[in-house]
DNA sequence: ACGGGATATTGACATTCGTCGATATAGGCG
DNA sequence: CGCCTATATCGACGAATGTCAATATCCCGT
């Protein structure tokens, strides 16, 4: 499970300033590599630009397994990697979950990387 | 070696819309990771940081393996992978090889993931 | 041409990651 | 209550990753 202390991607954002403007503290590197590796897959890209393209930004699981054609484990599990770095938030609402994505958590990374 | 067809950044940032915006393809998916995994590690991302921060953002190899406390082979591998996703480019002036940020490299990432 | 210093490459190793099948859990419905 | 459907967790596996010591390569000065 590797329970690490979980840093949500806007505190990891807050942090700091673009990361060419002055050297990155090896904290902080860490914790916008982490942010960084939830997204840095394929799955989960497509994962979140699904959910954003959705009413309300929102999706149920049920419509995210068919779409990036793996299995239904492997979609929960790469869920699970987004909730925790903070770049999605999980709802039970009955037997279904839905993924919500959460404002200003990419935008958050954006801004660390960008150079103005 | 793993010599796999390299993708350099910025090409990978004009093919599209930031994802928030529509669904991201498959093969978009794998270029836009492929950037941010070369990006999603500690030291990677302090090395960009320090050399951002160097004069004529260009910094020699020989001061970079210092900062970051590991060993000089594994400076030179991040240094490569860096090179080889487009966000440094390599430049050999005497015995010493210098590293310089590839402008706009790192804004082509931003921009994809920024949800405007 | 030789020696030395800077960098890259190689080979090895432990760790992490992405994936799946099997199973557990949990909630709605008859 | 008992089934069915949706989702999560577990255990296993191969592939990829980060690291280092040892070695190779390349370039300069003598």
């Amino acid at each position: 499970m590797s329970t690490i202390t979980l840093i949500p991607v806007t505190d990891v954002a807050a942090c700091c300033a673009p990361l060419t403007r002055e050297t990155l503290s090896p904290e902080n590197a860490d914790g916008l590599a982490r942010s960084l590796k939830a997204l840095a897959d394929p799955t989960r890209l497509r994962l979140i630009s699904i959910v954003a393209a959705s009413e309300g930004k929102e999706a149920c699981a049920c419509d995210l397994t068919e779409p990036v054609g793996l299995s239904q484990p492997t979609v929960s599990h790469h869920l699970k990697v987004l909730v925790d770095a903070g770049f999605l938030t999980r709802t039970q609402r009955g037997t279904w979950a839905y993924f919500k994505l959460v404002p200003g958590a990419l935008d958050a990374v954006s801004r660390l990387l960008i150079s103005a």
